[in-house]
DNA sequence: ATCAACCTTCCAGCAACTGGAAGGTCAAGC
DNA sequence: GCTTGACCTTCCAGTTGCTGGAAGGTTGAT
C-alpha cells in the first residue's frame, strides 16, 4: 500500500513515516514507479512507533522497543534486559499518569475554593512519584 | 533557592529550567546578585512540568494545565473544558501504557516461540487503542 | 588572594519533526 | 491521447524543545 493509506492507517502523517525511513526505523519496499509499498507488518510497527512515542518514549527508546519484536536470534540476555527496563519504565508512568489523573480530578471537581495557589494538591503532586 | 538547588528538587536541568523561564512557564525572582531565587511554589510547578513532559505532553499542553493551577479568576468554563480535555488524554495514554505493558510481558515471558516476526502480540498491539 | 563551585548571558547544535518547493505518476473524464 | 487533480518523489529550510560550551561574574572556604 502507498505511503498516504499507510498514513492514515498508522495515525502518523506521511512526513513523519518517511523521516522513521531516513533514520532507519521501517524499510519498505518500493514499487516499479520509486513510490514506497507498505506490508501489514510495516503498519504495525507505524502503528507501535505512534503509540510509544506519545507515550514519552524517546526514538532511540522506541528502537529498542522495536527490536524487541525484530530479534530473530531470539531471547537473549540483551534483549530480555532491555525488556525488562522498559517494563519498569512503563510502571513508572502508569504510576505518574495515575497521579496526574487524580490531581486534575481534584482541579476539576474538589479544589474550588479561594487556596489555589498553595493548594494541598499541589503539595501531594510535588511529593509523590 | 539557586537554580542548582532547584534542579536537584525538581528533576529538571538547570538549562531545562532556564529555557522553561525563556519560554515563559516560570518567573522566579532574581536576588541582588543576578542570581535566580526559586520559592516553594516554583519547585512544584518544575515538578510538575519535568512528570507531565516525560508522560508525553508538549510544551504548550504543559503550559495549559498549569494554568488550571494559576488561573486566580477560577474555574471559568473554558478551564474546565481544558482539563476535562486533559483528563480524557491521560485515561487514554493510561490505556495505551497498560496495553504496552501487555505486550513487553508477553515478550519477555510467553513470546519465545519461533513465529516472532508474525507474533499474535503484534497483531493485537496494531489493533487496539 | 585565590580556588572551586556556583551563577550569568549568549550562541551554536541536536532531536524529532514539519512545511514548502519543484517535479514525477496515475486514474478518471473528455 | 490529453488534461486535471490527487497522489507520490526528493530536497532543503524552519520549528520545537532542549543541550553543550564559551566567556565571564559571585560566593564561600582555605
Amino acid at each position: 500500500m502507498n505511503i498516504g493509506e499507510a498514513s492514515e492507517r498508522s495515525g502518523l502523517p506521511s512526513k513523519t513515516i518517511r523521516y522513521y525511513e531516513d533514520i532507519g526505523l521501517i524499510r519498505p519496499d518500493r514499487g516499479g514507479n520509486g513510490y514506497r509499498d507498505y506490508a501489514a507488518t510495516d503498519i504495525h510497527k507505524l502503528r507501535f512507533l505512534q503509540r510509544s512515542r506519545g507515550l514519552g518514549f524517546s526514538v532511540e527508546e522506541c528502537r529498542q522497543l522495536l527490536a524487541l519484536y525484530e530479534d530473530k536470534d531470539r531471547a537473549s540476555a540483551d534483549v530480555k534486559d532491555i525488556a525488562e527496563t522498559k517494563l519498569a519504565e512503563v510502571d513508572r508512568k502508569i504510576r505518574e499518569l495515575t497521579e496526574l489523573r487524580r490531581t486534575l480530578e481534584h482541579l476539576v471537581h474538589a479544589c474550588h475554593g479561594n487556596d489555589r495557589p498553595d493548594c494541598p494538591i499541589l503539595e501531594e503532586l510535588s511529593d509523590g512519584g
